[in-house]
RNA sequence: GCCGGAGUGGCGGAAUUGGCAUACGCAGCAGACUUAAAAUCUGUACCCCGUAAGGGGUUAUGGGUUCGAGUCCCAUCUCCGGUACCA
């Protein structure tokens, strides 16, 4: 080894060549499934670049890779890409330039930046999900859902990005906005293909609570998205009418409490019941809803309002004639879309009732209340039922049962189990997605396509004008002719003349089962089951937590339909999982016209008091303050972004996965600072300098031996430190992964590594032991040190420590008196508590704090402390 | 509102799970090197009182359990995330 100054390029790139020659992160499928494990990161979209939520994200799960390799297991640590989507075709409108065109290159960049971060990935098995062949096995499976029943087409109303034109699922409409846009969704009545992921609704639910290795924030959210609740439904005929409506409700127990109903405007029954006199303002009332996005209707801050619709309905319990408003706070796709009233029991229809001056009747008493008592407001806890017939007296949660019981008997209510959970709207009005392989007809309507005509194969030659989806303009997909007509096209041959399917499907479908499609990915048809029964589920997943309700319920729902369709006979796709979390930087704005302008932190400079706090920060240009801003995810319109390539140019790989890795624990947000990346650069440095200016001490045997035997003093203390280290390294990273743990243990063995003073092969251990522990955080310099010190690089294992070596011969006890120290003793290590008792007697630091006086108890714990309470 | 999570130096964060709080890094300060600066190296460093020896205090706040609490229990406050007319 040269005396060479650290190049973080040159270490870098050699290591990257030599890892790509040897193929060595390539996986066999024949091992025991007990000596594999499979780590996965969520697969990027090909934007462009990488950015730093990727390099943190990426540098995790290599990390977690390359520890799993060192502790002995077959690793399979794949790569993709989720390619289909949005930008790719905005691209298209913006430059000119085709989707097809745009993603591949992007994910050339791409993947160069990964294999310059020298993630350890098994590349041969990597693809792309817009690849015709990753598309051709979706619409398989596809089908295969389709023929299992669990594909239908409807036509209801949806979400509909003003942004994106196109629909949203509902998991994809976050505050009322859209997720990618952030621009308002409105409602729109669309035909649209479904698949029903409700058929699957308790089974997801209930195996929640096995997916004990899952972060308790994500089950609860999943649980809440879910949104199972038990109630009853209830029949009331209408008055002078035919029509009975039928409601949902959680409180069967306040029936008798009814005093009006409410319906969803849009409710089918309302142009059925509404009386003459109130047609025209039930009208107006649904025009001035029309239009209204979910957020500006059902919004925290939007009026509780409702029109009486001229019909009543008859309370079954009692016969009590109530009547019955349209009101804009019923949603007509949640529950029966009808709502009985019960203002003393319920917020929303006591502020209602107060409202439209209806009657509230009590039928829950509070307990240690006077019956009598007028309520202030609705009592919505447990109570005793009053002015509830043969109920009253019975506490609610008993009645409840007990009602609906009674319902059932009488044949006007049942049980009932309702779900927040809907179905999962497929169709996009776009063309860089998956073909949805439908054709239709005019006899046979739609039709799938069958599957030995698959794959349903994307034309290129479309043309990008901003409106609408382009296949509907193409000539053998288009729908309508330059006149207006309807155009039909022969698509394969044993349909009659038909138009095809211009929707393609919602790119969550192709993240539903790619980590299955790494185990196979040269599978003909969709999967093998023997492989991905090997592989399934993923032992460790890694993402961003913004996907607790959307990716991660897709994929849970894909995997059990699989398993259904024969294809796999695991059920739950992923054992454990790691949410990482965001990276965030600080941010400098000004109000201008009470808008926020963001300026780079590169063009800010910051001003610190004596301690180091900030007080005052001014920018570049113009010398004059600006506001410090929270600190925030990296974004472009906070405009706090730091390039990732920009790092690795300046200071390598290990340096960025270092950084990521140290300056906070996977989950928590990590705060990107260019001080901290510094210093982190600084420790690689000073190590490789340590190592070059002492090449003789490393042509030493590694000592093997005890710290009791070990030629000094000091060797014997970093035998210990080095024991030490290790075991805090590895509790550190079986706990939680706690990177950041790991690596302050390297840089505390390094501190006290001191070659020259101390045995050479003393040194020479601990040398070894910090840079195994390194490795998988910092893999190429670690490996370029390893060998310089004359050890095999690739077959390092991840060290092993030995309890017994922690000790010294003398431990310093802290003598407490009450639990304050007053003095340090020094003890022989290994004494019982009796033993220990007796030497602490003897000490004369003893005598001077207690005064010779006998305490009243004396607390000793071996190894740890002794406590005098005098 | 409801459901989670979290509050530890100037900052990011440790703490062997009830046993020496502040490991490690950043920033700071002092010194060395340098004509000088940067870089680098060495030292210092929770806060308060004291010239010092020393003393007192400290893990958001208030209480409790315990010989002993950052850690357990109760209450309060603050911040972050999720979710919200869900009947």
């Amino acid at each position: 080894m040269s005396d060479n100054a650290y190049d973080a390029s040159a270490v870098e790139t050699k290591w990257q060549q030599h890892w790509e020659a040897e193929d060595a992160f390539e996986v066999r499928d024949d091992v025991p499934r007990e000596q594999c494990y499979y780590v996965l990161e969520m697969f990027p979209y090909p934007s462009g670049k990488l950015h730093m939520g990727h390099v943190r994200n990426y540098s995790i799960g290599d990390a977690i890779a390359r520890y799993k390799r060192m502790n002995g297991f077959h690793v399979l640590h794949p790569m993709g890409w989720d390619s289909f989507g949005l930008p790719a075709e905005q691209a298209a409108i913006d430059r000119d330039q085709h989707p097809k065109k745009w993603t591949y290159e992007n994910i050339d960049h791409m993947r160069g930046q990964l294999k310059r971060m020298g993630f350890s990935y098994a590349w041969s098995r990597e693809f792309a999900t817009s690849d015709p062949d990753y598309a051709h096995r979706e619409q398989q499976l596809f089908l295969d859902l389709v023929e299992k029943g669990l594909v239908y087409r409807k036509s209801s109303m949806v979400n509909w990005s003003t942004g994106l034109n196109t629909v949203l699922a509902n998991e994809q409409v976050v505050d009322g906005k859209c997720w990618r846009t952030d621009t308002p969704v409105i409602q729109k009545e669309l035909p649209q293909w479904f698949i029903r992921t409700t058929a699957y609704s308790e089974e997801l639910l209930n195996e929640i609570d096995n997916l004990n290795d899952w972060p308790d924030a994500v089950r609860i959210m999943q649980r809440n998205w879910l949104g199972r609740s038990v109630g009853a439904e209830i029949d009331f005929k209408i008055d002078a009418h035919d029509d009975t409506i039928t409601v949902f409700t959680t409180r069967p127990d306040t029936i008798f409490g009814v005093t009006f109903m409410s319906l969803a405007p849009e409710h089918a029954l309302v142009d059925k019941i509404v009386s003459d006199e109130q047609r025209a303002a039930i009208e107006a009332f649904r025009e001035e809803l029309q239009g209204q996005s979910e957020e500006d209707r059902t919004g925290e801050k939007s009026e509780k309002k409702g029109v009486f619709t001229g019909a009543y309905a008859i309370n079954p319990v009692n016969g009590d004639k109530v009547p019955i408003f349209a009101a804009n706070f019923v949603l007509a796709d949640y529950g029966t879309g009808a709502v009985m009233a019960v203002p003393g029991h319920d917020t929303r229809d006591f502020a209602f009732a107060k409202t439209y001056d209806l009657p509230i009747k009590k039928v829950i008493l509070e307990d240690g209340t006077d019956a009598d008592a007028e309520l202030s407001d609705a009592f919505t806890e447990v109570g005793s039922l009053i002015n509830s017939s043969q109920f009253d007296g019975q506490r609610s949660d008993v009645a409840k049962v007990n009602i609906i019981k009674w319902f059932e008997e009488g044949g006007f209510g049942r049980e009932q189990v309702t779900w927040r959970y809907r179905d999962w709207g497929i169709s996009r009005q776009r063309y860089w997605g998956n073909p949805l392989p439908f054709v239709f007809g005019e006899e046979m309507g739609a039709v799938p396509i069958r599957k030995q005509d698959l794959p349903v194969c994307l034309p290129d030659d479309v043309v990008f004008d901003g409106i609408g989806n382009p296949l509907e303009k193409h000539p053998t997909w288009a729908t309508t002719a330059n006149d207006g007509s309807e155009l039909k096209v022969q698509t394969q041959s044993g349909y009659e003349p038909a138009r095809r399917e211009t929707d393609t499907a919602d790119t969550f479908l192709e993240s539903s089962w790619y980590f299955a499609r790494y185990t196979c990915p040269d599978e003909e048809g969709p999967l093998d089951k023997t492989r991905v029964d090997h592989w399934l589920p993923v032992d460790l997943y890694v993402g961003g937590i913004e996907h607790a309700c959307m990716h991660l319920l897709y994929a849970r729902f894909f995997q059990k339909a699989l398993a259904d369709m024969g294809y796999s006979d695991v059920r739950e796709p992923f054992k454990r999982l790691l949410c990482q979390g965001m990276v965030v930087k600080e941010t400098y704005f000004r109000e201008e016209n009470g808008a926020k302008v963001y300026f780079s932190p590169n063009d800010v400079t910051v001003e610190k008091d004596e301690k180091g706090k900030v007080v005052k920060a001014t920018l570049n240009d113009d010398g004059q303050p600006v506001t410090v801003g929270r600190i925030e995810k990296m974004s472009k319109s906070k405009n706090n972004g730091v390039d990732p390539q920009e790092l690795i140019d300046q200071y390598g790989a290990d340096t960025a996965r270092l950084f990521s890795l140290f300056a906070a624990p996977p989950e928590k947000d990590l705060e990107w600072n260019e001080a901290g990346v510094a210093g982190c650069s600084r420790f690689l440095r000073r190590l490789w300098d340590l190592v070059q200016k002492h090449s003789d001490v490393w042509q030493a045997d590694a000592y093997t031996g005890t710290a009791k035997d070990a030629p000094s003093k000091a060797d014997a203390a970093i035998i210990r430190t080095m024991h030490n280290s290790i075991k805090r390294a590895t509790q550190a990273m079986e706990k939680d992964f706690s990177f950041n743990v790991a690596i302050a243990e390297c840089m505390t063995l390094f501190n006290e590594l001191k070659p020259g003073e101390l045995d050479d092969g003393v040194c020479k251990a601990a040398l070894n032991a910090l840079l195994c522990i390194l490795k998988p955080m910092a893999p190429h310099i670690a490996s370029e040190l390893l060998t310089g010190i004359g050890l095999d690089a690739g077959a390092a294992t991840w060290p092993s420590f030995d309890e017994s070596e922690l000790v010294a011969d003398e431990i310093e006890y802290p003598l407490q008196v009450k639990g304050k120290i007053k003095a340090k003793i020094m003890l022989p290590s290994g004494l019982d508590k009796n033993a220990l008792e007796e030497a602490v007697k003897a000490h004369p630091e003893y005598q001077a704090v207690t005064g010779g006086a006998e305490p009243r108890k004396l607390i000793v714990v071996p190894g740890k402390i002794v406590n005098i309470v005098p």
